[in-house]
DNA sequence: TGAAATCTTACAGAAGCTGTAAGTGGTATA
DNA sequence: TATACCACTTACAGCTTCTGTAAGATTTCA
């Protein structure tokens, strides 16, 4: 079943919410604790997103922001704001839909669908910043140059991108990638480095990953 | 530059659409003749279109029906008939944004701004039905299920997708995959394509590849 | 039934990917 | 500045996957 995360702090509006969604078939994930909202949210995996933007603790707006850095789920913004302004703000911090309230279930169903069924086509494909890569081809994507990453190459883009912007430890690394922790040999790790390095080179990525001595690499899109 | 195709018979309004495009840095393209708009827009290979309901010749809603068939293109429905029912029409055959006129530039210019950036991730994906391929890789994808594909089944599959639901003549399948039509062994395609539906069949699309006797093969995607 | 078209399986050459090895270059600390 | 450690790069060979050839089986239509 779809899983649809909503975070609404009227009771009232919650319940009719998550009715809505239940009767169309979908399961609907009220956020209980606004003091950790992103922790609850990552935890539930949810295939949509629907904020609101009055809420105790962060806004709806500064949630958007922190969820699409890592953006792969769709978020559709329901608030009683609903100038224009409002509207620019949220579009303009990455949101995919924004509707005011108080907005017809048929509409609110229509738009919801609209947005499964698109980011459907782009499941498996991560994020961070500029860059996207889709994890089951290791294709990766920015400012449209391509380029077809082989697997190992793309199974440590791929962690340093999920973890980005922190630091991945070499011993992370040999988990994801080998499925050990106990690196036999640690030469292996820097040698598909330098052959991703070599990929995001020839498409003005040369400085992106950087390693952090002794502790292991990062991922920078920062300045990109 | 990122070209637009705008599809509105109000002279008035049309410019008008043109100004504000044009100002944001867009290539902004009207589609001069109504008769024939679908061969129009697929010369122009617009990145996306902008398209009025009440038209001469074919309504927005039969143009959105078919461009979305094979839609890889985002769809903006622009309207003066903005009742409940016809968004929920327009969102139902695939739109992917559905606003009422009159409406500001300012919103029109962020709506359109958000779907470019979504259908960016999606460059390359084609779609035909619920099958949906990436072209830089032979990812396909139907219904949650993923197959990677060699290089060779991909070039097939992707000119069944691309002409669906036409048959493709064997000649046209040798010149787009191995770029002669003179098939000195017409066998080679044989193997390739029993080759493609042993991966189609993995994913329960036994049957989606026909062969017509003497002519070429389809792609029916019309039952699924 | 017979001929033509289509399908399927096995095989070997080619291409790309991966880890090993060995040597070079850079950096922190005494 | 010397030394030890860490990081980087290149070459190479085994392995896997992909691709076309060949040969035989099966289907279709007249």
């Amino acid at each position: 079943m779809v899983k649809i995360a909503i975070v609404e702090d009227d009771r009232y509006l919650l319940e009719e919410l998550v009715q809505t969604f239940e009767k169309a078939g979908y399961e609907a994930c009220p956020v209980t604790s606004f003091a950790c909202v992103e922790q609850e949210l990552a935890q539930m995996h949810p295939e949509l997103v629907v904020l609101d933007v009055n809420l105790p603790g962060k806004s709806g707006y500064e949630l958007c922001k922190i969820l699409k850095a890592k953006a792969s789920v769709p978020i559709l913004i329901l608030t009683a704001r609903d100038t224009l302004t409002d509207e620019l703000t949220a579009l303009g911090l990455g949101a995919d839909e924004f509707l005011a309230k108080p907005c017809p279930p048929r509409r609110l169903l229509a738009r919801t669908q609209r947005l499964l069924q698109t980011y459907d086509r782009l499941k498996g494909v991560l994020c961070a910043g500029p860059l996207s890569l889709d994890c089951d081809t290791y294709k990766l994507m920015f400012r449209s140059e391509i380029r077809i990453l082989a697997e190992t190459e793309g199974k440590i883009l791929r962690m340093l991108m999920e973890r980005c912007p922190e630091i991945v430890g070499k011993g992370e690394l040999f988990s994801a990638v080998w499925g050990t922790e106990e690196f036999v040999d640690e030469n292996i790790l820097q040698v598909n480095v330098s052959r991703l390095r070599k990929h995001l080179s020839e498409i003005g990525l040369g400085e992106a990953v950087r390693n952090i001595r002794g502790q292991g690499y990062v991922l920078e899109v920062e300045k990109l």
